[in-house]
DNA sequence: CCAGAAATATATTGGTACCATATCACTATG
DNA sequence: CATAGTGATATGGTACCAATATATTTCTGG
């Protein structure tokens, strides 16, 4: 029999699984990738935390993540600022990337299962998909998603962990100049070689697409620097 | 209920710059580190910050930044279980660090000052000193504060970052097989290898030194791994 | 009247105390 | 023996207070 007495004077409000802090962190990183909290510019949890409807102690412990993450710089008593972004800063990030990326690259293409094999070939041909139709959003969305499954394929819980905030901070650089994306086909192409080789199980064929790729991240930084002096 | 709860730290006093957090952060690391907090065993943040005497707030956000670390696991409102040692992992741990290390190593051999240079040849010798002495925990400190070093050097916040709780973990692995470490001298001489290779400023040595420390770490582990059982 | 220093005001985080809810162990019962 | 109820306990989260860093104002001396 279903409990008689049942106390719940106030709703759950939906409680489902996962926690504020959680919630917050989430969108938080969703707003600042998509430049909605504009670099540098400085907040208060207080506003933050009306801003997202959510208390301030879970705001308080997304934040914290935030900083870990590089996205925002907490001053302490004084704000919460936003990460600049800067353009050498994203090299040191890309070189960093190439070395976690090649490992991670490596070993999905060795321990992948067949069914995580399938499940990256299908990104591939949506990321290619996405790139010839032209739209940048998609294709970086599938980009990202694709990354951050391999990842998980990748069976290393430490590399996985070590590469997520540099994966934030590379969204929101390339949600950036997005529009400066202009061969995009490439990208789309060369990224899919990288998904498409861990998905033959070609671990040196892997490596290698893995760098390729970076070395097209950090060409295409390098002219974004260029072009801003 | 009254609140009368005694004043022992009430005064705001000492509030030096290390904020609470912070110091709750780097205790409760040495506590692991040192198996004082033994792996498997499970608290409370209530017991932990009365053991630390300090609040629980504090404590929280310590316990949170140690869950990224992946020192503890959160079990949501069961308690906080110190993480196992799981010598599979620590391989995981070392090929994550290989790629990371031969990165610091190599760009901290091109961009590190002369002065820091010279700050990593005398952490050469006192490794190597410790090391001839057969004084294994002073040799460990000497060796985690020289990796702390070097990768300042590297100019690189995001692979320093990156690399940190990795060796928070290898360092509780060493502290606990540390008594089978009976090739002491050979690992001294290998690690200050990597020291002078990078203050001497060539890269490519560095790198492979780098390399060969790992490959150490890796039998010495495997080794480790093959006795268990 | 103005420049600079001291005093004040304001805003923001660091931290504490407390409450509500979820989870688990244990017991009693059919 | 399985299972529903009960209670203990631990965290998730809120509200509030205090310390402090910055901005503003006032005061002083030339």
């Amino acid at each position: 029999m279903p409990k008689a007495k049942n106390s719940k004077s106030r709703v759950p409000a939906a409680r489902s699984n996962p926690s504020l802090s959680e919630q917050a962190f989430g969108r938080l990183e969703e707003l600042i990738i998509t430049l909605q909290l504009p670099p540098g510019s400085l907040w208060s949890e207080a506003t933050l935390s009306e801003m997202l409807d959510i208390g301030r102690t879970p705001v308080r412990e997304a934040v914290q993540r935030l900083a870990d993450y590089h996205m925002v710089v907490i001053m302490r008593r004084h704000g919460i600022r936003i990460a600049e972004i800067n353009e050498q800063e994203q090299l040191l990030v890309l070189e960093t990337r190439r070395e976690l990326e090649r490992l991670i690259a490596g070993r999905a293409a060795r321990r992948a299962s067949a069914e995580e094999k399938k499940s990256l070939s299908a990104m591939a041909r949506a990321l290619l998909a996405a790139g010839l139709r032209g739209d940048v959003t998609e294709m970086l969305r599938h980009y990202f998603v694709a990354k951050a499954f391999m990842a998980g394929c990748a069976g290393n819980r430490f590399a996985a962990q070590a590469i997520a905030p540099l994966y934030t901070l590379s969204r929101r650089f390339y949600f950036m100049h997005h529009e400066e994306l202009n061969n995009m086909v490439e990208v789309a192409r060369i990224h899919a070689d990288l998904l498409r080789a861990v998905a033959t199980g070609d671990e040196e064929e892997a490596a290698a697409a893995s760098d390729r790729q970076i070395d097209f991240a950090e060409s295409f930084t390098k002219r974004i620097i260029t072009r801003d002096f």
